[in-house]
DNA sequence: ATATATATACATACATGAATGTATGTCAAG
DNA sequence: CTTGACATACATTCATGTATGTATATATAT
């Protein structure tokens, strides 16, 4: 029964953090046991304990490698300067709704890190990271507003930053909404209505300003 | 060392709950034990499981208590019509987020239900509830645009339901992020902005119907 | 009003199961 | 032949649910 190239080591490794993904999403992060995890990806305690330190070690990696995905994707939308940028982040916005629908794979995944778990205890620590990476999106974020501000289609007195934090909030709210409540928002059908909502407010000129209440 | 009567009775059980707050709060809800609370309680294990039939009954009871509060805070301010129903709606909103931050307890209760829990196993028909209770304060949300938009302050092609919507989900994301990284959006200082923010949105003509895509 | 019975409101003790971490065994790769 | 990549076995902890004990409050009968 034994076979361990690197290969298959590697392998081992990656069916073990699959297995995670499809367990921690049905049982809940605290409530899914190692032994869940291992029987699911076909092996035993014993190699989990040999790639991972523990429990937590498995949701720190899954939480880096999806973090990596979703600010890549924001970033490569910056690479390329355009006449709307509003629009660009608007459309950025709605693709990435949309892809949460069509992509099982990533929804199981981000329902583990804002639905299916709760941070406290051993995955405490792995909140500073989750918040330093939502930092960077949010800077990305604010970088579109500032080009947009800069072409003059965001009034002078608003500050990109404050529009980040909304725009963060309100995704986080949409999709967190979503996957705890599936049928609930029907997102299919209104993701690009809930969308422009906001930005409409963003092209309105009553905002407030950084010195505001 | 023994008491009960009546109210005895009742008094121990507000502690129970009490200190469930508390216990959830510090180590979450799946990693608290019974003895936990019992013992932040004053009691026994054997309290708790008289006035309770297990962990997810004590975070029934919490949760239903939070959404009464919450819905007649909401409902109240129907009671008097009024000449904007959006301002006054604005300002509910900026109301409800200060009072989260200066309502400890309150702060406490809510951060239990958005960020210290998840509801896979026991606690999973629990989440209809709480999705049938969201459903109320959306119809009230709802309620409010539907006047705005009798008085001809919102377009008619406008669907309240999707203003509702869109509004539930700002809110519980700004909830939600302020309370799982505490410092990170400023909410004390952002709070008007980020809710003006939104309600730009709201007065802008140009949002979507309910046919569009 | 007093005595008695019964149910209430717990505390204590016990049995069980599940998950964890570690220690050790094993076999093929390098 | 040594180390990597696991499987197996073991010891321990810990939470849960239940069973049992018990003193008091309250209802009931006298």
């Amino acid at each position: 029964m034994a076979r361990r190239s690197k290969e298959d080591a590697q392998a081992t490794k990656e069916a073990i953090l699959k297995a995670s993904v499809d367990v921690f999403e049905e049982y809940g992060v605290a409530k899914s046991s190692l032994e869940q995890i291992a029987k699911k990806a076909n092996v035993t305690r014993g190699a989990v304990y040999w790639h991972f330190k523990d429990k937590a070690a498995i949701f720190s990696e899954l939480q880096e490698r999806l973090h990596q995905d979703f600010i890549s994707m924001l970033v490569e939308g910056l690479g390329h300067e355009v006449d709307s940028p509003l629009e660009q982040l608007e459309k950025l916005c709605q693709e990435i709704l949309v892809n949460l629908i069509q992509n099982p794979e990533q929804e199981k995944a981000l329902r583990i890190f804002f639905v299916t778990c709760d941070y406290r205890g051993e995955l405490e620590e792995l909140l500073q990271g989750q918040c330093d990476k939502k930092r960077e999106s949010m800077m990305v974020f604010a970088q579109y507003f500032e080009r947009a501000k800069k072409k003059g289609q965001i009034p002078e007195h608003v500050d990109p930053e404050v529009l980040a934090i909304g725009l963060m909030c309100y995704l986080t709210g949409i999709a967190t909404e979503h996957m705890r409540h599936p049928y609930a928002i029907q997102l299919e059908a209104r993701a690009a209505c809930l969308i422009k909502m906001f930005f409409n407010g963003v092209y309105g000129a009553k905002l407030c300003d950084k010195t505001s209440v």
